[in-house]
RNA sequence: CGCGGAGUAGAGCAGUUGGUAGCUCGUCGGGCUCAUAACCCGGAGGUCGCAGGUUCAAGUCCUGUCUCCGCAACCA
């Protein structure tokens, strides 16, 4: 039991969804994992705050509006609306969404970037001698070799596009310092052996923080050619969305910050352990207490996206299959570190087996048994014996042992602890078979205690299931027709008041048939697939770029060459050495295709280049030009030609 | 030799400081009948990736090796 937790102020956050796209369930467990933790810290008695919200700026929302014929802000309304749906429909209970594009947020980010500049933490860059054109990369002079590109060798050259920086490397060895010295700040531990000797010890490059080339962001209110660039925008709002301001912060701020934890996928560890500690030591605000990066949700063995026609929508489930239902699976198929994975086939496991199964029915068959014997009415636990106690003791190490999951973010532990209650109660009633000692009226008492027992162990349950299934949490307390339903009452068994009489028992959780499932979910597809096919491949597809002049385009020469021999790159994932027969002779071009394709089963073929590209080297290949293909989502084909054309054909 | 993690029953996973190998689902058998064809008990099924080593004792420590994954690099 948490003792002096009461009123202490817990501030949690989920990372701002970004806006370009309508969010699938592997992106919404994020929030139903923070909320299972804001909700769980609630009722310990913390002081909980919880954010969440939309990062709505950058150059992918500019396009995307473009593209639908809208405007940015047009744009990211409407998927911002989405978003904030889907957390509504899975009852998610921030007290805060907020969104970039709020003229709070940014008034103080404009602030801060004013603030960090003229302390000199933010800086006018211009990359004399530090920029290696074909690599378009910034080098440290430490990171030179022989004064030349680490990279491909090139000389770096002076550069003059302006842009505005953050010195990362100023407090490198001060973040260092607090990672080592704070074991726990990332989370999980490999994630922060991975930042550590990735990024922070090779020496950490200043960070871009604003950008000419788009116009959808906050202004940089200084210098207006500018907008701020993505991160120092997004993750500010973990502290605007307090009420921090540089020239004096809201009581809000000063009660919640600094935040005990950022709930965050494990591809933006990054960000949240280096950029953003970096950015409050530079404001000089405190850092978060933890920072822990979650594993995805995979669909079978696969990411999932829509090209591959694998998607599942979090309301759509929900629908089908209700809230909770969503919400128990989310929670408890995610392992706390690697990587989860949904199937239909394991939802209905699931579902079946620990809801319906093991609760639903545990609930139902106490309250018929009650009702059968005793009219509904609760009856005083008067007749004890031996085998009580160990009901009671798994009911108190239940709650001990959720804390302790939590605690730890292994969330699919502690739900699995509450399952495993219900489990206890079940073996209960065969320890006990109410059905015999109701057979002799000598046994009334005792039976009435069983009965007793089994109630309360099932309020156990339903406390302690509010922050994973609220509703569940609800119908179960209303069916038992108990008040009772505070944390605190679980630190002894036996609140529950003899004398209640039982509400009206109604399966919880309906057992799913996996046919009438299958149906559903086929019903569905077909249904949204018929509903406009022009409307799910516009979503696939890229955006059209930006329009250009017929001289331009004549400035690629692209032509046709033929395969003559292709290998793996060594110490490469993607990549493939071609030799092309291209018309004058042989040359060498370097693609990163090699998950697509194997080597062998693309000689001999015709296929077109851009032959005019400059030269490159990659990972020490230097690849002459660039072999065209054609990308939709996460499918990419090689573009062939006919064998008739000859080698060196130019395209026109 | 870039850094790190993982390989345990058909599937998915636990295994804390080394001391009889566990859980869930599935499967087979039994029990019960209050309940949502549910519930409870039991059986079968693992040489704990492979090879060495330390130890009275190794899934657990050490060395080597294979495979998978994450991060980085790279995607012209």
């Amino acid at each position: 039991m948490c003792k002096n937790c009461k009123g202490k102020p817990y501030y949690i956050t989920t990372a701002i969804a970004y806006t370009s796209r309508k969010p699938h369930i592997g992106n919404s467990y994020e929030i139903v994992l923070t909320d299972a933790i804001a909700r769980y810290k609630r009722m310990q008695g913390y002081d909980v705050l919880f954010q969440t919200g939309t990062d709505e700026h950058g150059q992918k929302i500019e396009t995307y509006a473009q593209a639908e014929g809208c405007t940015p802000k047009e744009y990211v309304d409407k998927v911002a609306g989405e978003i904030k749906a889907i957390c509504d429909v899975l009852n998610t209970s921030y007290d805060k969404f907020i969104r970039t594009t709020d003229p709070d947020h940014e008034r103080v980010v404009q602030k801060i970037f004013r603030k960090l500049y003229e302390q000199g933490d933010i800086y006018k860059g211009s990359y004399e001698g530090l920029y290696c054109t074909p690599c378009e990369s910034f080098w440290t002079d430490s990171q030179l070799v022989d004064g030349k590109c680490p990279t491909c060798g090139n000389e770096v050259k002076p550069m003059k596009e302006e842009a505005y920086f953050l010195k990362l490397s100023k407090y490198q060895k001060q973040l260092e310092e607090h990672i080592e010295n704070n074991p726990d700040f990332i989370y999980p531990e490999s994630r922060k052996k991975e930042m550590l000797n990735n990024f922070i010890k090779p020496g950490l490059q200043d960070l871009c923080v604003s950008r000419t080339s788009f116009k959808w962001g906050i202004p940089v209110d200084f210098d207006d050619k500018h907008v701020v660039y993505v991160w120092l925008d997004a993750l500010s709002n973990y502290i605007t969305g307090l009420g921090y301001d540089p020239d004096g912060s809201s009581e809000k701020y000063k009660k919640y910050w600094p935040a005990d934890a950022h709930i965050i996928g494990k591809d933006i560890v990054r960000f949240h352990t280096i950029y953003w500690p970096i950015m409050l030591m530079a404001l000089g605000e405190p850092l978060p207490k933890q920072v822990y990066g979650h594993p995805w949700l995979l669909f079978g063995e696969d990411k999932m996206s829509k090209s591959r026609g694998n998607v599942i929508y979090a309301d759509a489930l929900a629908q089908l299959i209700g809230v909770d239902a969503v919400r128990y699976y989310l929670l408890s198929e995610m392992p706390f570190a690697s990587d989860g994975s949904i199937t239909y086939d394991t939802i209905i496991e699931r579902f079946n087996s620990d809801l319906a199964n093991t609760l639903g029915n545990l609930v139902n068959r106490t309250i018929a048994m009650n009702k059968k014997y005793f009219g509904g009415t609760v009856q005083e636990p008067a007749v004890r014996e031996a085998v009580d106690s160990e009901l009671e003791q798994f009911c108190c190490d239940t709650v001990k042992k959720v804390d302790e999951c939590i605690d730890k973010f292994h969330i699919s532990d502690a739900l699995e602890a509450v399952i495993n209650l219900a489990k206890r109660c079940n073996k209960y009633i065969d320890e006990t078979t109410p059905w015999a000692l109701a057979k002799d009226e000598a046994q009334k008492p005792r039976l009435g205690t069983v009965l007793y027992n089994l109630l309360e162990g099932i309020r156990y349950i339903a406390v302690l299931i509010e922050p994973f299934m609220p509703d569940t949490h609800k119908a179960i307390l209303e069916q038992i027709n108990c008040d009772v339903k505070d944390y605190d009452s679980l630190e002894k068994f036996g609140a529950f008041k003899p004398g209640t009489v039982l509400g009206e028992a109604a399966p919880l959780f309906v057992r799913i048939d996996p046919e009438k499932l299958y149906a559903e979910i086929d019903a569905m597809q077909k249904a949204s697939a018929d509903k406009s096919i022009t409307e799910i491949e516009a979503e696939v597809t890229e955006p059209i770029a930006p329009e250009i002049s017929i001289d331009d385009f004549g400035k690629s020469d692209i032509r046709v060459g033929e395969v003559l021999a292709c290998e793996k790159v060594k110490k490469s994932k993607k990549l493939l050495k071609f030799t092309l027969a291209d018309g004058f002779g042989e040359r060498t071009i370097v693609s990163g295709i090699a998950q697509y394709y194997k080597p062998e089963e693309l000689v001999g073929k015709k296929v077109l280049f851009v032959a005019n590209l400059k030269p490159v080297k990659l990972c020490g290949v230097e690849s002459q030009g660039m072999i065209l293909s054609a990308e939709k989502g996460d499918s990419l084909t090689l573009i062939t030609v006919d064998n008739a054309i000859g080698n060196g054909s130019k395209i026109v």
